[in-house]
DNA sequence: CGTAGATTTGAACGTCCTCAAGTCGAGTGG
DNA sequence: CCACTCGACTTGAGGACGTTCAAATCTACG
């Protein structure tokens, strides 16, 4: 349950810049003059961070200072309530902002734990402030992000109320495969980066049945399972199953 | 399940400032200086829209053009799934934002729906971004609300990926008295404004469940239920249920 | 004062959880 | 190369909690 507590570690001296990052077109400097783009070059992202796998970028309670947009891996951000229980709230790629939680408070309310070896650029927040105020499309793609942020959490709540098991994996899966794809990737081939209590963890379930429900879904021909490996074969099948066109 | 499409009511000619009104130092304009209130409120309020119990402030695939802070009364926030099941994912009260899903892609992705005769103080979002380069605090502020929004859903995703129905209506419960308590009111009486079903929506349960879990709390001795109005009798009770601390 | 909607309560049922056993695969050391 | 072990995963059986269906009250509002 308890990950032991490793610290990530800075590489300060790299030479970090979007203008030449793959993922600018997903990350926060989207729709950027190539102008813009040198000033967030030179000013915004203070340096790329290594996480090692199973260590945590932040933890709850720790001082914020600094937003992070994940470069290369893999993370997920959980929340514990007082008697332990956790409860994954979600699963970060590569483009997607981590750490909007401080802001608050200017404290971490969230823990982010990478789920592989990965890299995120650190992006200092009074920084952010500060070049939003100059750059008037970061600003707006801030503010963007974290909208998205908040529709993508209603979205959840909408899976943990009202949604039975296969309905929950179904939508898990098919989210998968839609950010997978935007990146360039097959979304037909997915290599899971979490266990199945992660995921249970996220969908509200336990372990146990979103294991018989991958079963249930290779027997009913809508995908193939072998470990965390999952090759999607059916796609349109796993929609349907979300929008309730169960023909029984 | 349908409401009726009441269009809010549109009072352009009131006065409106922020400087007079006794929610300034729970809604948005926290921490203004008395120069700062006064461009807002000659540049950012527009005016105040009235809207009536049952009608919607704004409805999903709507266009957006401002956010809604709430002057006076109740709302709720629903989604809905393709397949017609509604999802509410949020009550707002006096000095709380609403409308900050529409930011993401300028279109709203959500219902909000007064509970009782209401009136919102309209903030139009260009003008919003406008000023927030211009006076730092309040671009602050604004980032703190949409934190604060973020990690509150979160919250949520913690309640209903991981708790049982006592838990999941004690924490409502709890919630509800504490904002209630933080705008002078208190924290002991609650006049719900929403039924059973909207509450059973929002916890991820039937209408049923609430009803009979609301009867076991007070059978139990910890609050008093007549229709709508609650009286929190022993909420160290209640609390200790949420902790997990059951002594059976 | 009557009707429609909201709420309460009961009983049977179903989904998912709990507990338990067994399988599989990666990493380790002989 | 092969046991060995540990953790992750799968599968089964029984039980718990919440749902579903149904009926009775109660309230609000016209």
């Amino acid at each position: 349950m308890d990950h032991p507590v490793y610290r990530p570690l800075h590489t300060p001296h790299c030479h970090v810049v979007c203008s030449d990052c793959n993922l600018r077109e997903i990350c926060l400097p989207v729709g950027l003059t190539k102008g813009e783009l040198e000033l967030v070059d030179r000013r915004l992202v203070a340096d790329r961070v290594k996480v090692a796998r199973g260590a945590s970028l932040f933890q709850a309670g720790e001082r914020f200072s600094a937003v992070y947009a994940v470069w290369t891996g893999f993370f997920k951000t959980c929340i514990a309530s007082r008697d332990g229980r956790e409860q994954v709230t979600g699963f970060q790629m590569g483009g997607e902002l981590i750490g909007l939680d401080g802001i608050g408070h200017r404290v971490h309310e969230f823990d982010a734990v990478a789920l592989e070896d990965s890299q995120v650029c650190r992006i200092p927040y009074e920084e952010l402030e500060a070049l939003a105020t100059e750059i008037n499309s970061l600003q707006q793609q801030f503010h963007r992000v974290m909208s998205r942020e908040i529709v993508r959490n209603h979205g959840v709540m909408l899976l943990l109320g009202s949604m039975h098991a296969e309905e929950r994996l179904a939508a898990f899966l098919l989210n998968l495969t839609h950010r997978i794809h935007a990146r360039g990737f097959s979304a037909s081939d997915i290599l899971l980066r979490m266990s199945r209590e992660e995921i249970g963890s996220f969908l509200g379930l336990k372990l146990e049945t979103v294991s018989r429900t991958f079963s249930k879904f290779q027997a009913d021909g809508l995908l193939s399972v072998r470990h965390r490996q999952i090759h999607i074969t059916d796609p349109v099948g796993l929609q349907k199953l979300l929008d309730g066109e169960t023909t029984p």
